[in-house]
Parts: C-alpha cells; structure tokens; sequence
RNA sequence: GUGAUUGUAGCUCAGCUGGUUAGAGCGCCGGAUUGUGGUUCCGGAGGUCGCCGGUUCGAAACCGGUCUUUCACCCCA
C-alpha cells in the first residue's frame, strides 16, 4: 500500500513545524498584549449550531461526521430511495466538523454567559475544516487566529483590531499589507438606494471588476442582471472611487443622503478612519473599499479582510468584522459582537515567498557521544545524565560501530545534524572533545565539558 | 460545482513520433582508501512506469474512466 493523505491536507516537516510555531507566538503575544484571553473548543460541534451560518454555499463546505452504528436504519425510506441527499444527510450525521471559530465561539458564550465577564475578549488557534476544492493558499484544513470581544457596541473595539493586523504583520515583517474596511450598513444602503436589497451582491461582484473590464461592461453586467439604468445613474459616483479615504467617505455620504442606515454606515467608517489616521500605523495600509462584501451572512457592521502586499498572489490572509446578531441565534440577543481572524497556513505562504523567515533552530543535540565500545556505555550515559541536568542537550549515538564504515557513518550523523560537539572517546573520567566546527580537539573532564559546552 | 493540469525507484527528474532485460543524480546499505567526519573509488538493494479498462503483434508512451497533484473560476483564511 502507497502510503498518502487526503486530499488538502499535509504534513509538517521539523523546519514548518519551527515557522509556524514563530507566527503563532508572534499572533498569540500580539493578543495577550491587547488583553485577550484563550479559550479551545472541540473539533466538532453538533450540525444544528453549525448549519445555516454560512450560507449556502458554506453548509455544502461543511465537513459532516456520520452517526456511529446502524445509521442508515434511521433514515427515511423515501428520501433515502429519491436520494436527497441534502435531507438524507441530516438524517445521518449529527455532528459536523467545524467551519471556523466564530460560530463556536458565540455558541461557548451563550452556554457559559454565567461564568463570563463582559465584554469578553477571547483569542483561539485551532484548526477548522472545509470540503473545499484545494488551490494555492487554499486547504481543507487549516488553522485561524481569531480574536475577538462579546458585549461592546463601542467603535473603538474596530479601531484596535486594525492595530492589531499592523502589530502582527509589522512585528512578522510583512510590510505593506492593505487593511480593507467596508460596513455592512453602507451596502444596505447601496442597495436601498438601486432600490434592490437582493441585487446587491450582483452589484458588488460586478462593481469589483471595475479595474479589470472598465466601467462600461460593469454598467452592462448590472443592466443584465436586472439593476436600472436610473439606479445605476444614482451610484455613480463609485465607478471613479478614487482618491483617499476621505474622498470616498465624501462622496459615499452624499450619495447615501436619502438612506439612515447608509448614512449611518458612513458615520461609523469615517470615526474608525479619523481615530486610525490620528493613531497612525506602523507599516499597514488601510483601505476604504466597497466592494468587500464577504460571503458571511452574519456580519451587520465593519467588514475587514488583509490583503498581502502587492506582488504576492495570494487570497485573503486575514477577514473578520461586527455582528450584531450572532448570539441571538442560540437564544443570547443583543449581545455585540466583533472580530477578525488571520489566516496562518496562506501567511506562511506569503512569509516564505517574501523570505522573510529568519533561520530557525531545530532542537538537536550540542553534544554527541560516539559509541565505539560497548564498555563505557555507562559511564557515557552517566556523563550524558550530569549534562542533562546541567541543562545540555545531548544524546549517545544508540547503535555501536563495529567496522570503520560504521565509524564514519557515526561522525556523518553529527555532521549532516551540524552538532557542535561530539565526545569520541572516553577514558578514565577523561573524555575526548571535538569542536566540530574548528575541529580543535581537547582531553577534559566532565566539569571542563559544562564549562567549555555552555 | 465548472474548466485545465500532473502522476516513472525514498527524493529530484530522463525516457525522441508506441518496439528487445525502464535509466541518471542524490539518498540508503555493504566495502576500499583517508589516523576521527564533510574527499575519491567499487559493489548492492529498491520500480506490477497512480489505478482499472480499451486500441495494438507489441504501450511507461495512444484512447476512455477513476483517484491524485497543481492552477483558474466560484467562494474563501
């Protein structure tokens, strides 16, 4: 049997395992410094709290665990002979694997809303699962970095999480990321303003293409899509969207003046904007652009999503932003929510395409002991006991060398590993030390050895 | 879900338009030489050419299906 793993999935070598060890620290100090406290969740909820957050197109991405025993037995005869698969499925599988970390999250706080203080600040780093088609920067498992505060409708929550992506990206040395905010509420209020609730997303999507196929194919595509030639007029300001992020605020507050919740979405980005440009960053860059819809339904205020500096091609290495309504479909109302998450497994990615990983050191010995003979292999492994405990990394090499090839395979071992130090031999208490790498070769005892080694 | 793409020794790959016992480098194992290493040399193990089926006198090479890889769209981290 070839051996293999699933599609989307991979295996960490030493090195991967020591880089991403550096951008989850990096990620977890950033949150402890900004007062978040971690919690975990299991890998798998039950389907009812996951089902129906993420859309559509999100619950067939969902990862579903079969009922254990005779499952089948259980399902319906009809669906199961019409093969509706969508009901059948329901039927026989309870569990699911979870999605992302938002979902849980609210679930933990409305199961353990007696225990928490709010506003709750929570970060967690555990992978989720998609059913996914795998691509570049894309897996069907992988690991989210959220953050995010339960129980603050205060604004300055948006503005600390955009200096959360800087501190991170900055302290990571990736440079000129694009921190792209939009609010829910501005695109209700587009869509109020076409006069559309549900051609909104076509008129983002098509919007979004603006740079791509030039202002006269998008007004094509809305028209075909159903978006009057009046509504399209009364938005015209968003096909020369250039400018600052005061200039699109500008122009978005006029042409929004007839809607509240428009006007209000305005408002809200314009304090962020304001507090962010008087806090300054340190090396991100932040972004109006309203076009960021983002495929979860749940969000009702900001929308964020990063951007890796430009060169790289890469989807989206962060997203989060508000939502209102989250708890209060496991019976919590009016409880605010807001967050992000980084995307670990694609900032990888982007770091090592950028060479921005520093060399790493893997945990290896500084110390050899050949094994030559057999007679001194307790008074090596005794000497290998007092360097332990004096807080040496060593070890014995396990297998004895019987012939010259052995020998040399020996000294092969503490080259391709680049140990520091190896003891050939060992006589009377006195142990032959070889600095590996000025190849200087001294007689000492064991003490000489700690002084020397250290 | 749609459209491409990949699959040959442990690893990186050769193998021309189908034709005899499928190759190289690295690695691995054994040995020689080097006084205790990164050199050089000799020898060896290891492949049902992703899998199934078809075309053919003959297929690793052609065709179909399937799985896998990578990528774009969709969507997303």
């Amino acid at each position: 049997m070839k051996p293999s793993i699933p599609k989307g999935t991979r295996d960490f070598s030493p090195t991967e395992v020591a880089n991403r060890t550096y951008i989850m620290n990096t990620i977890k100090t950033a949150f402890e410094t900004f007062g978040f406290q971690p919690i975990e969740t299991p890998s798998f909820e039950n389907s009812s709290t996951l089902m129906g957050k993420y859309g559509e197109e999100g619950d067939r991405l969902i990862f579903k665990i079969l009922n254990s025993g005779d499952f089948l037995k259980k399902a319906d005869e009809k669906l199961l002979s019409e093969k509706e698969s969508i009901k059948v499925t329901s039927q026989i599988s309870e569990k699911a694997l979870r999605y992302d970390l938002t979902v849980p999250f609210a679930r933990y706080v409305v199961q353990h809303q007696n225990e928490i203080t709010f506003p709750f600040k929570r970060y967690q780093i555990q992978p989720v699962w998609r059913a996914d088609r795998p691509q570049k920067g894309r897996f069907r498992e992988f690991y989210q970095c959220d953050a995010d505060v339960v129980g603050s409708q205060s604004l300055w929550q948006e503005v600390e999480f955009i200096q959360l992506y800087d501190t991170v990206f900055s302290k990571l040395g990736l440079e000129n990321t694009t921190i792209k905010i939009n609010n829910r509420k501005i695109l209700s209020g587009i869509a109020e303003v076409i006069g559309a609730q549900e051609k909104l997303i076509d008129f983002t999507v098509a919007l979004d293409k603006l740079d791509k196929i030039g202002q006269e194919k998008v007004e094509a595509e809305m028209l075909s899509k159903g978006i009057t030639e009046e509504a399209i007029q009364k938005v015209q300001p968003l096909f020369s969207f250039e400018g600052s992020n005061l200039d699109k605020l500008t122009s978005l507050e006029k042409m929004l003046s007839t809607s509240e919740e428009g006007k209000n979405g305005v408002e809200e980005l314009r304090f962020v904007i304001n507090s962010i440009t008087e806090l300054g960053l340190q090396s991100a860059n932040l972004e109006v652009d309203v076009t960021l819809a983002r495929g979860l339904n749940y969000y009702t205020g900001a929308i964020f999503e990063v951007a890796a500096p430009k060169g790289v091609k890469m989807g989206s290495i962060g997203g989060g932003g508000r939502y209102d309504d989250l708890t209060g479909i496991f019976g919590m109302p009016d409880v605010s929510g807001v967050g992000i998450s980084f995307g670990l497994d694609r900032i990888y990615l982007v770091l090592e395409e950028l060479k921005l990983f520093q060399s790493v050191d893997l945990p290896k010995p500084k110390v050899l002991f050949l094994n030559f003979d057999a007679e001194t292999d307790i008074v090596k492994m005794k000497a290998i006991t007092t360097l332990r405990n004096a807080g040496i990394k060593c070890e014995m090499y396990p297998d004895l060398a019987i012939s010259n090839n052995q020998q040399k395979k020996q000294w092969k071992y503490a080259t391709n590993r680049e140990i520091e130090f190896v003891v050939s031999k060992v006589e009377k208490e006195r142990y032959l030390l070889k600095n590996m790498q000025n190849f200087e070769q001294t007689e000492c005892s064991l003490a000489e050895i700690i002084e020397k080694v250290k």
